[in-house]
DNA sequence: CGGCTGATGATCT
DNA sequence: GATCATCAGCCGG
């Protein structure tokens, strides 16, 4: 399978544009001796002065990510077991991003099954933290530039994207009504409550 | 499938 | 001390 590097230059600058362009877009984990990719097909998009993005209190020690200039990567530990892969939105100095919620395996899928310890291809990737557990997203990918060579990066392949649907975010308490989750029509690796998916 | 609950620890106040 | 961009397991329909 022939996956092709994205380049800076491709992706749009705006954060909810970069979460709808994402869907059918690749992400990349190489391995010392394998590669292990999922085309995506659910994000949601977290933007400034939003209360639900965690760049929303200003620049920490954790956030900083969010801060870097559009396709940097942001990973963080969410409720101190699982760790959530974003891409940074907006020019160098927004603090944005796009959480990639679930992805569809193209590649490694042995491998993803023996680090999540299941079989079933469509419950690999399906949810945020699962994706992260089969991809080996660690701490250590924090601030990586997903437009250059190395252990994560983002690409394309020769495939349509099917229909684009969107839909409130998941699991949050805060800005609760906004249309910023991006997710393929019809696939069977979307998570969440179906009535969110049509 | 939908709804609920406990686990679990980094982060920030 | 409170919060949390989740998940697996369990239950009822």
């Amino acid at each position: 399978m022939r996956v092709v590097r994205l380049t800076r230059a491709e992706l749009p600058v705006d954060t909810a544009e970069l979460a709808r362009f994402l869907v059918g877009k690749v992400v990349v984990r190489d391995l010392p001796d394998d590669r292990i990719s999922g085309r995506i097909v659910e994000t949601e998009a977290y933007l400034p002065r939003d209360a639900a993005c965690h760049a929303y209190r200003g620049e920490t020690p954790r956030n900083r990510s969010l801060f870097l200039e559009f396709g940097h990567a942001y990973v963080y530990v969410s409720y101190g077991i699982h760790r959530m892969l974003n891409v940074a939105g907006g020019a160098r100095g927004i603090g944005a991003g796009i959480l990639i919620r679930a992805v569809e395996p193209l590649q490694g899928i042995e491998l993803m099954q023996a680090r999540r310890g299941l079989e079933r291809v469509t419950d690999l990737a399906r949810g945020p933290g699962k994706l992260a557990q089969a991809m080996e997203i660690t701490l250590g990918l924090d601030g990586l530039d997903l437009t250059r060579e190395g252990p994560l990066w983002l690409g394309r392949i020769d495939r349509p994207t099917g229909s684009i649907g969107v839909s409130v975010r998941i699991g949050i308490t805060k800005e609760t009504d906004l249309p910023l989750r991006f997710f393929e029509r019809g696939s069977p690796y979307v998570s969440g409550p179906k009535r969110l998916s049509v």
